[in-house]
DNA sequence: CGTCAACATAGAGGTATGTCGAATCAAGAG
DNA sequence: CTCTTGATTCGACATACCTCTATGTTGACG
């Protein structure tokens, strides 16, 4: 999801999408489209660049069932923004900070990619 | 929409979002997750700083009917992406960037925010 | 005033999404 | 092996969303 070809992109700012590129961005924006995601993303991005968490943690911050919590995970997983593993009993998520400095820089406007067009994952 | 309380927010990968804050931010990507949407958005977008586009000029190129344009910007302008203003017979919409900064900022992994945490628009 | 063109709004229909309970799978403890 | 706990998958249902056609609204022009 999300092709090397859109990677390279300067932004929504200098030049109109194709169609191919919004089909591909609208899945990670729509991912990104609810509030639950974006919590649970945030709960698992802060742990920071090694960092992991546990289902366990996050599914009582909810006032959701398991399954649901397990739904919403899956969409962030399949829009290539988090990954998991599965060690012994517990399952382990993490962020993959990637997706997210491809959707910075894409919103990044002309005013501030002054600062901000050196910051494309330095490799 | 997208009150000041969450303009200073370091981002996504800092803290975790409250309830209020993700609730806030849905809105804004949800309206982004569309593909019909991103390239209406893009195309606006990339008119520069003034720059402005009659809806005359964004209904032909899709293949959708022009209530249906219609529609999707209204959304997008209910986002705070975008405004627009009648002159005359025609429309004209421009993009409203303070709203992409926001979310660009919020996206900033720390390995990438060395460079682009002084982007928050000068004032 | 009447008419026409550009956009917006309203309502309807089909599809997708969010949520749940129940069932299932995986791993460890006894 | 069986039982318990953690997590995903499945099937169902209510709601939201995207799209259309039909209708309104606004302004220009005779």
């Amino acid at each position: 999801m999300l092709g090397q070809d859109t990677a390279c992109c300067p932004g929504l700012t200098s030049s109109p999408l194709d169609e191919d590129q919004a089909a591909d961005l609208a899945k990670v924006f729509k991912a990104l489209g609810d509030p639950v995601r974006l919590r649970l993303l945030s709960m698992i991005a802060s742990r920071g660049e090694g960092g992991e968490v546990c289902v366990c943690e996050l599914t009582p911050a909810f006032d959701l069932s398991q399954p649901t919590i397990s739904h919403h995970l899956k969409l962030l997983r399949q829009a290539g923004l988090i990954d998991c593993e599965r060690r012994g009993t517990w399952v382990y998520y993490w962020a993959l900070p990637k997706t997210l400095d491809r959707l910075a820089t894409l919103l990044t406007t002309p005013s501030t990619a002054s600062t901000a067009s050196t910051a494309k994952t330095p490799a």
